[in-house]
DNA sequence: TCTGGGGTCCTGGTACTA
DNA sequence: TCTGTAGTACCAGGACCC
């Protein structure tokens, strides 16, 4: 069932927004005492990784989210660069939602840090004051449970309680008073309303459009001329302040994909077919943990110099079976030039349904009969052997028989480097092993916040950013000032 | 110096069908 | 039967979001 808000005009402040501050860089120093007031960096890795999060420290040195990691290395090479843990992520992501849950059912997440929750509909408040409290209380819930800093926009409707929050970073709480909406978007850059990205600000602003007063004057007809009928009148609602769209709890997905994006360039087309059958069996597992299945099938290739294109081909009804999935992605390479080489290939699948069709066995083989010679289906794609060294990533925890719980720092050349520290622990100091120590193991992320033993399930307490005695006076965490 | 991964929504063109 | 039209589905690309 999907529960939704009422699409009304409202008047009260009872929409809020909660968006955590740099959340996975967050995250990490609260579980690493030694990186607590020091540059991180969150992202991929490799050649073209780039950056998920920076903190607010590596801000400071220029390093924002998308930002290729090359650059942000140079920009702040002492900072700490750490690949995600998104499993340990999404345990802290859980507890929040929680608490958001606790406040009203209708809860709609946008990622891992980030939510609306329609208080009005939950009656945790009715009105200014009522909302402001009920933001105040989960800011410090946040903190107990989770040990961690969050930023809370209160306003009358989505766009504005986002505005609000965006406002409030870091570490703090805005609440736009009904009535003062216009005035204070007004004067803002047109890239504040959401929707208005790069490149339509650009197209904006060559009309002479900066400001969302400017939109306001321009009128509906002008901006459906300019960025067209849905976008146009959208934008002009904005501008007027005007949202009526609902919060939506349990949003149904519509796709699923997943992509690679490969450190060098493939240019052997054997290879490349291969990967694209790889990610197909990856796709298929995907779609059947979602217990869906799909109808058309998407192929994503980016090419040498970055060009990107997809084709997709729509089946007579929804599928999960890895060889029709498999084919159907073959088929639409065989019509890819890849001879330049591919950075970049993804399958995806959409049109999802919670139901297969039964007769797609028979479609498969129709087209296949159809095509030219292909391998037999329902044979899984044969992975490539596991390296046997051990892999440590940088920031992954560990365990050592003798010197207790770490995290990896660095590996390389049949070392890893690893700082033996905790949640709770002062700084810990650093050893160096061969990466086949026997005494060495992987180890799951310990809690952020220790559980008081009379607690029950009741409050906690924060072991990690909040305590008094860590050198976080002043610290502030933040977005990494995602400029998209 | 190069630019991830997983999504959503919109637009314009084309093909098909009533 | 042919033609014009309108609605719909599909396809590809672009923009945007976190």
């Amino acid at each position: 069932m999907v529960w939704c808000s009422i699409g009304r005009v409202r008047n009260a402040p009872t929409i809020l927004h909660l968006d955590m501050d740099a959340f996975f860089a967050q995250a990490e120093q609260a579980s690493k005492p030694s990186l607590r007031g020091k540059a991180v960096v969150v992202g991929g890795l490799g050649p073209r990784g780039v950056v998920a999060t920076a903190s607010y420290e590596a801000r400071v040195f220029g390093v924002h989210s998308a930002m290729p990691m090359a650059q942000a290395r140079r920009l702040a090479p002492n900072a700490a660069y750490l690949v995600p843990r998104f499993a340990f992520y999404r345990s802290i992501s859980d507890q929040v939602m929680g608490l958001l849950r606790a406040l009203s059912p209708l809860v709609e997440p946008l990622s891992l840090d980030e939510a609306f929750v329609d208080l009005e509909a939950g009656e945790a408040a009715w009105d200014s004051e009522s909302a402001r409290l009920a933001g105040i209380r989960l800011r410090g819930d946040i903190r107990a449970v989770t040990g961690l800093t969050g930023s809370v926009g209160l306003a009358c409707c989505k766009m504005l309680a986002k505005i609000a929050s965006e406002q409030a970073k870091p570490d703090g709480l805005v609440l736009i008073e009904p009535g003062t909406e216009r005035a204070m978007l007004g004067p803002m850059s047109v890239r504040t309303l959401p929707g208005v990205g790069p490149a339509t600000g650009d197209h904006l602003r060559r009309a002479g459009i900066t400001t969302v007063d400017e939109i306001a004057e321009a009128g509906e007809d002008e901006l459906v001329r300019l960025v067209g009928k849905a976008h146009g009148h959208a934008l002009y609602a904005m501008a007027l302040a005007r949202d009526d769209r609902p919060v939506v709890a349990e949003r149904e997905t519509k796709s699923v994909s997943v992509e690679d994006t490969y450190d060098v360039d493939i240019h052997d087309r054997v290879r490349v077919e291969l990967e694209v059958r790889r990610l197909a069996d990856r796709c298929v597992r995907r779609l059947r943990q979602a217990a869906l299945s799909g109808r058309t099938i998407v192929l994503k290739v980016r090419r040498y110099d970055f060009s990107t294109l997809t084709r997709s081909e729509t089946l007579r009804g929804p599928t999960d079976d890895p060889a029709v999935i498999r084919e159907a992605a073959a088929r639409l390479l065989d019509a890819v030039d890849t001879t330049g080489g591919v950075r970049l290939l993804g399958v995806g699948v959409s049109g999802l349904a919670d139901f297969t069709q039964e007769d797609l066995f028979a479609q498969a083989a129709e087209k296949r009969s159809a095509g030219s010679e292909e391998e037999p289906v329902g044979e899984p794609v044969v992975e490539a052997p596991a390296p046997v060294e051990r892999q440590w990533r940088p920031g992954h925890e560990v365990r050592h028989a003798e010197l207790g719980h770490g995290w990896v720092q660095g590996s390389g050349l049949g070392r890893v480097t690893v700082r033996f520290e905790t949640p709770e622990s002062e700084p810990g100091r650093v050893r160096t092993f061969r990466t086949d120590d026997p005494g060495l193991e992987p180890a799951d992320p310990l809690p952020l916040v220790r559980r008081r033993p009379d607690a029950g399930d009741g409050p906690a307490t924060a072991t990690g950013v909040t305590g008094p005695d860590i050198g976080l006076t002043g610290w502030r965490s933040g977005k990494s000032g995602n400029s998209r």
